[in-house]
DNA sequence: CGACTGTCTGGCACTCAGTGCCAGCCAGTC
DNA sequence: GACTGGCTGGCACTGAGTGCCAGACAGTCG
């Protein structure tokens, strides 16, 4: 187990060449558009084989979305330390006010946002990883609800995370919508309060 | 305009072969599932050429989900038809209990189902749909809370149609789960209640 | 009847994503 | 200096999806 942060010479080159990847695939997409870029032109670009390319990203999407899955858990912990006085969607929301957000700047933020929303293949993905956090958060949720471990039939709880998560995805649209204008916690909030009815506890 | 069933016989034959199409393609999949098929595999089934194949459909996908487009537009047609008196979520519940479910038999149903949740494909297809079924009937339910037209920024609309089609599927999930042991209609109204901490009129 | 038009059809060649296989390279180890 | 193990590029392949073209054929007009 990696106990010093800069471990084996491998990894961190590994590291280095991901990241470099990663950079160099942003900046074509961000300037010839998603479906535009293919494959062979990241790998030309950043100075590796095609083959090789596909040893760190299994697909293209995931050069855009690869954080979103390490993001999951940093919200589940995140869940997980809410205090046990608030009530399930309370928890939620704030875990994922919380949760750190790793990335870029603003303004390119909601580059990718805008172009996240307008290509269906990448926003199909991020559909599927919304749908793996529902997983993760889940049992926790349920903890939270009082069901019993064996009650396989009890979707409470799933409910309520998979239409937190919606909620998330429905502000993050507006955000883009509105060139980042308005801020994305509020719209959340906003799209919270529109579903139940009532504003929930800060 | 299409007056009468029987157009042209153009039109009559192109409708049986899609139908043929279907319907060959779907024994496959639920003979040796869905990713193990490949279109050259249905189209020699169907006797047609593999070029034919994809002036029926446009994506492998299409002939699992073809319908569920059509079927955005009964449900939007049986949202407005829904009384005034109805709350946004009582009648978004109604229009989907009461719009057609197109198609087979239960058993073969719940079949199609699980292939639906199991393959990543066919699921992130499915909620693609579910969006363009979000933009139709968002309109209806913004009319209904009286956002004025120009308000390009209130996503409460899009924030209930978003839940409501979220708890739709949670809930075609836990039908799935239950081998379709329990009724689709009631696992809909059980989402629903837990999202909302009540549950809706009937 | 024959010419014409529009639509469907199959076949070919192509792009692009993604995978399996293999041979070579090179850091770290004994 | 030989050995191991993870990484690399290159090659060939499958499978989805598209563009193009030539031929078949129903329906129409003269």
């Amino acid at each position: 187990m990696p106990t010093a942060s800069d471990q084996k010479l491998w990894t961190r080159t590994r590291q280095a060449v991901y990241a470099e990847i990663t950079q160099t695939a942003m900046d074509l997409f961000l300037e010839r558009g998603f479906e535009a870029t293919t494959i062979d032109d990241i790998a030309a670009a950043a100075g590796i084989s095609r083959r090789s390319f596909f040893r760190y990203f299994g697909t293209k999407e995931d050069i855009v979305l690869g954080d979103l899955a390490a993001q999951g858990e940093l919200i589940r912990k995140e869940l997980e330390a809410r205090p046990a006085a608030e009530d399930a969607w309370t928890a939620l929301l704030n875990a994922l006010r919380h949760a750190p957000r790793l990335g870029q700047d603003d303004a390119t933020m909601l580059k990718i946002s805008k172009m996240l929303y307008r290509t269906p293949s990448l926003r199909a993905r991020s559909i599927e990883k919304h749908l793996h956090w529902q997983a993760l958060l889940t049992p926790e949720i349920r903890r939270r609800l009082g069901v019993a471990l064996n009650d396989e039939h009890d979707l409470r709880a799933d409910a309520i995370v998979a239409c937190m998560l919606t909620c998330l995805d429905v502000a993050g649209e507006a955000w883009t919508r509105s060139d980042g204008r308005q801020s994305l916690e509020d719209l959340v909030v906003s799209a919270v309060t529109a579903v139940r009815g009532s504003a929930p506890d800060a």
